[in-house]
DNA sequence: AAGTGGTCTAGACCACCAC
DNA sequence: TGGTGGTCTAGACCACTTT
């Protein structure tokens, strides 16, 4: 047995949705047909359907069976210099340009004062037990959640603002920042990718996440917002320009 | 039961770790260990350590036990504006910048003439047919596989010239271009992560990877260079700037 | 040689979903 | 209600690593 049969199996079936005998949203051979075709006991099919979840190609639907996994269009998240000035400053969300085409709504929005994690309090310059404006949110497409975000901004900074309030108005909080005399010029943006925390996951997120951290800075280099964000990596595709 | 045994195992060994009862490299309580201490079967036992290795916190050695997975200082790659002109503008090779204080290599390195992927062809405006130069070639950290990269060029625009060779000299395939009236002036980084597959798998990296596109650009808008990277998303944090 | 994880079998009960 | 995937048991053999 050089490879085992699970592996063999799983390749099968990989090969046959490859070649479009599954397609997208179609019924994979459940446990007991592979137990059947292959000849094989019930944990090795399961392994076999196993690997082909873990791989993000199908997913299981208890009580129903284990479908072919159908990837919607993901989303262009550009994240590039004239795009971020022009729609802030005339207007939209920056979070509209991720978008193009499809119903984005918001979701469990919620905006406190509170302490913010030690690492953005230190990047925004708080000093301990300053409080951080904290405005958490979550993004979905199509019903299907897609992004969290959680931002930070200094509280004595924002106060009185409506980036206190859940409509912060045309332009949205970089525009109000704007407003206050603060508007940022540059932001820097760390992009990580990992596998969904048992947390994450309860956020309703698929198996991989792209974790990005935006640093929003004003001219005089002040940090003036720090977002962290938790998107679904599968509905993503993000798009940076790197002059040279 | 409210929770399945093989979660509350697997959360059990989780906190454990997070609390520093198993540090990085330690080994965890094996499968037989599991069995007795919470007087589950088998598979239960095996089912709760994969978790822990899906999530990428633990790995496996045949043999010989499931460790904590020891993660390394992530690598900074920073895909910003200076940098990139700075560092290929007076000598050394973009990707030394990717890179802080580790012994990075270069491995199955290889130069080619042979057809682009029809959408690489696209982009770098090749007829059907014409060649292009292949550059692959993959680099390690400490002996340990964390890219993988194949850049495409126009073969009628490098060849003659050092590209088509292994050491691209000084500053390397962007000051070639650069020799050549051919520089680039800015590209496009398209960034997605998935889970590897087998083929990935067998180039010896992590579970979760991180695939970019960079597409270099001159000031004529020709696009000169398409470069796809594969990533292991746990060895590396990319950086970007974003003006606004 | 002893112990480990990797694979595999042949059963079982359950919650859930579709019909 | 019958079929599905999710969980679980109690065994087994193997290749591999460590001692």
């Amino acid at each position: 047995m050089a490879t085992p049969k699970y592996q063999r199996i799983a390749a099968a079936l990989r090969n046959a949705i490859r070649a479009g005998t599954y397609g997208p949203g179609d019924r994979l051979p459940g446990e007991n047909d592979l137990m059947a075709q292959h000849e094989v006991a019930r944990m090795t099919a399961r392994q076999a359907l196993g690997v082909l979840t873990a791989e993000g190609l199908a997913e299981s639907r208890k009580g129903a069976g284990v479908f072919v996994r159908a990837h919607p269009e993901p989303i262009l998240r550009r994240a590039t210099a004239r795009l971020a000035r022009q729609v802030w400053g005339s207007g939209e969300s920056v979070w509209s340009a991720d978008f193009d085409g499809r119903m984005m709504t918001v979701d469990r929005f919620s905006v406190s004062e509170a302490p913010a994690p030690p690492d953005v309090a230190g990047l925004l310059s708080l000093a301990p037990g300053d409080p951080a404006c904290v405005r958490r949110r979550r993004y979905l497409v199509g019903g299907v959640p897609v992004m969290s975000a959680v931002s930070y901004l200094p509280a004595a900074l924002v106060a009185g603002s409506p980036i206190t309030n859940e409509d912060t108005g045309p332009g949205g909080t970089y525009a109000r920042l704007a407003d206050l005399g603060h508007a940022p010029v540059h932001a820097r943006e760390t992009v990580r990718a990992d596998t969904a925390t048992p947390d994450a996951r309860d956020l309703g997120l698929g198996a991989v996440v792209v974790l990005i951290r935006r640093v929003a800075i004003t001219a005089t280099d002040r940090v003036v917002e720090v977002t962290d964000m938790v998107l679904d990596a599968g509905a993503y595709v993000l798009e940076y320009e790197v002059p040279m």
